[in-house]
DNA sequence: GTAATAGTAAACCATATGGTTTACTATTAA
DNA sequence: TTAATAGTAAACCATATGGTTTACTATTAC
């Protein structure tokens, strides 16, 4: 049975790209953090960096593309708003692979347990 | 209580940079699948590709910058390994996040009956 | 010893990334 | 209406990325 535990079929796609790479930056990161506080405007997000404001409005749009953020414009405020959804993306993505790093008895039983698609 | 529900002290790095960055494109997510399956050489990981070697052996470089590859030289022939720590490591800082994404009764248990530094 | 194989190194190219500054638009406030 | 504020746009720059081809090293096989 142990011999089975590989990764087939692993779901992928070029949104996994812009996703990813979206979280290969520490400033995109850090404001995803702060996002998932709540929304926030540009110049609000933009203040703890040490960065100017079109640097930040620049990591703002790499992770609008990747889905990751969304804009509501008011008058000249822009608020901005996490869509946790492409983590979900990334997660299960990386899910495929929690069993080759985290071989404890308990996350093998729920691996055998929630895991129906084990093979394909 | 719910309005504790948010991702202080999330863990990062100039590590996690790598990581994302390396998962943050499909031919090496695709090297990350086969090598899942168990080590290889670089011809063999090369052989589905449309690429040229030099051209997979650059993406290997990435991965094993970003520790998600090891190389063992013997003679000719360098095996490549899976190293998943890494990953776990990414999903670690997307873990954070899954609350958002996965507001079921069910999650949110886990998250309450697992997660013990909810606040920091 | 000669030829084939495994793989990197280096030079090159086009485009992307991450930052800047300056200039501009649009909205709000005095 | 004039000034301040929020934010983007555009031009620019240095470096990174993802690919190529050609050349090279080292090992294995005949």
């Amino acid at each position: 049975m142990l011999s089975t535990i590989h990764a087939d079929h692993v779901s992928d796609g070029p949104n996994l790209d812009l996703v990813f790479k979206a979280l290969g930056d520490q400033t995109r990161r850090e404001l995803i953090a702060r996002l998932s506080d709540g929304p926030a405007m540009v110049t609000e997000l933009a203040e703890p960096f040490n960065m100017s404001l079109p640097a930040v409005g620049k990591h703002l749009r790499v992770l609008e593309k990747a889905g990751l953020v969304k804009r509501a414009i008011t008058g000249r405020v822009h608020w901005c708003s996490l869509n946790p959804l492409p983590l979900k993306d990334a997660g299960g993505w990386l899910g495929h692979y929690q069993k080759f790093w985290d071989t404890t008895l308990d996350s093998l039983s729920e691996y055998f347990e929630n895991d129906i698609d084990h093979d394909g």
